[in-house]
DNA sequence: TTATTGTTGCAACTTGGTTGCATATTTGTT
DNA sequence: AACAAATATGCAACCAAGTTGCAACAATAA
């Protein structure tokens, strides 16, 4: 998707959640659209170009509000920092891989319906409204690094 | 178990992992041993008597033993705010209920061997440590504490 | 043009967690 | 029991994530 398309989507997407387009918008939209990892708030901040560096407080706000329209979901790190990502049809709720040689959440398959049914069936007098699926440990990228480090002779 | 058997088992923890007993470690330890839910480290603080008051660094830096130690484990919550568990042969890794309404962390029962697995099998090439599982939603006190209040009129 | 409403940026704050260092406590050895 | 070496604690100061209050700044409608 070109920069144009991006731009006329993230319009889209904040009209259609009723709530008025602003540049800081746009461009916090647009990082979020064109990742394809969800990222952290430091992480939007740093994607900003340094010409439109939006403040700390306006991106918490304009995150807010978009977890509260719908737009996106927040991810729960181990490492205390939070993730979000586009919570969009094509994009469900589905487990995430941590990686903690890299630090990069990364995606992974949504659950059938029946692995989420037996996941929730144990306490029936809960009303569940989110499952949330961590996984951790070290993603291909780095096992594979770690590996060619050791073949050359380089471990330890 | 009485305060006194408590003590005891404290103490053999301690020394099975090999890290010297001291009476913070044991005030801790207790705590965490007595609390049926996974507790954040302001809920331990709170729950030592102002008698033995222990400096915040103090805690953490025992939690952080503990939990290299392999004596319990860390729960992620959505919150940001990091929990912990025992981690005996007796409390395995299991699923986690956080009621959005009290705050309170509940244990669910652990996964199956095929449950886990399904989960792990979509990335071979990943290194799987650990998988996290939070549902999240409304506890059944909450939820029949609401029902209460609206059946007495009291709602809205 | 002006009044209204909503958005942004700044400063200041809260909370969870960490680091460095001096002091106090354990532990092992006599 | 006494002591030295090693370890643990408390304090102050710090960092990073996230929040709040408020003044200034759009954008919009009358």
């Amino acid at each position: 998707m070109n920069k144009n398309a991006s731009d006329k989507n993230s319009l889209n997407i904040l009209q259609r959640a009723g709530i008025s387009k602003t540049p800081q918008r746009l461009a916090v939209l647009n990082i979020l659209l064109r990742s394809t990892t969800p990222l952290n708030v430091s992480c939007v901040r740093e994607l900003l170009a340094d010409k439109k560096r939006i403040d700390r407080v306006t991106v918490y706000r304009i995150l807010s509000l978009f977890k509260q329209r719908g737009i996106i979901r927040e991810i729960t790190s181990s490492g205390g920092v939070n993730f979000i990502e586009m919570a969009t049809l094509e994009n469900p709720v589905h487990p995430h891989f941590s990686c903690r040689s890299c630090g990069i959440l990364s995606c992974l398959e949504p659950l059938t319906f029946s692995q989420s049914h037996q996941l929730i069936s144990a306490k029936e007098d809960y009303s569940v409204d989110h499952i949330e699926i961590n996984i951790s440990g070290i993603c291909s990228g780095c096992r594979h690094a770690a590996m060619l480090q050791k073949q050359s002779g380089k471990g330890e």
